[in-house]
DNA sequence: ATAGATGCAAATGTTTTGCAGGAAA
DNA sequence: TTTCCTGCAAAACATTTGCATCTAT
């Protein structure tokens, strides 16, 4: 079956912590999984829906933070307000195109030194950061 | 007088766009121009109040938004949520101070760079970025 | 049996909009 | 006197919270 690894982890999760294993949280983390992109909360509520046509928006909610706390799940909020969840995977950074939407990830180690660079000019302690490029993407430019 | 330089430009700026010239504009601008920071509708809604105290939150964010099309202001929205607005002025990205709220500006060619040579690869056209580093200033980090 | 989860409705916080009255040109 | 502005109240929008009910353990 898929996503099993990812099911162990929420399972062993939620003993850990003390928290139940429900069908909502099950159902949620398929939809997650198989859409596996920058997923909005919306976009998850309708696709969970389908299956289970009584789930409210709250559990979406709820569940995606639990997803994040047991690192399953990322969250990512670009220009447009709304929060994205994403497959949690090693460290990246975005594409968006503001036309169609795309997402893409790119990594960057010149970019990751440079930043380690400012902070130590500014004795900042960097601890996060977010950089995202915004524009048209190959399919949608039209230069 | 101070801020005439950017007096003038407002002046100019609704002349040419067939605008009013009122009290209120007049106050945002000036308390805009004193804050000189990454400054919110709230801050700006208190401080235009004391001169000024029947002025609405409506006219803040109006106002502000004009002073962004007129080239004066722009808006930067970090992780808290709040919309801040600067006072323009070259490109430039930022590190955020997550225990005191500061917030230094900082500049580096070789991320531009970088930044255009990612986006060759992606093939995208990029047409703005936003690049923010969240962590402990100078002044509360503790190590 | 009981601690925890769910789903609805209501609240939240920030920004925007509708509209009637007010002020600049 | 006409066109644009203002300020209030209400709406919008995404997300969170209160609470009575339900369910996994």
């Amino acid at each position: 079956m898929a996503h099993d690894v990812e099911r162990q982890s929420l399972a062993r999760y939620l003993d850990d912590h003390n928290l139940r294993h429900t069908r909502q949280r099950d159902a949620i983390l398929e939809v997650f999984l198989e859409l596996k992109g920058h997923t909005t909360a919306e976009e998850l509520y309708e696709q969970v829906r389908e299956k289970h046509s009584n789930i409210g928006y709250t559990t979406v909610y709820r569940t995606m933070k639990l997803l994040c706390d047991a690192g399953l799940a990322a969250e990512r909020r670009f220009e447009d307000g709304v929060t994205r969840y994403e497959v949690q995977h090693e460290h990246h950074d975005h594409l968006v195109c503001t036309r169609c939407g795309k997402i893409v990830e790119f990594e960057c180690k010149m970019i990751e030194q440079a930043q380690e660079e400012i902070a130590a000019k500014f004795q900042f302690r960097v601890l996060r950061h977010r950089h995202e490029l915004y524009g048209h993407c190959s399919d949608c430019r039209e230069d």
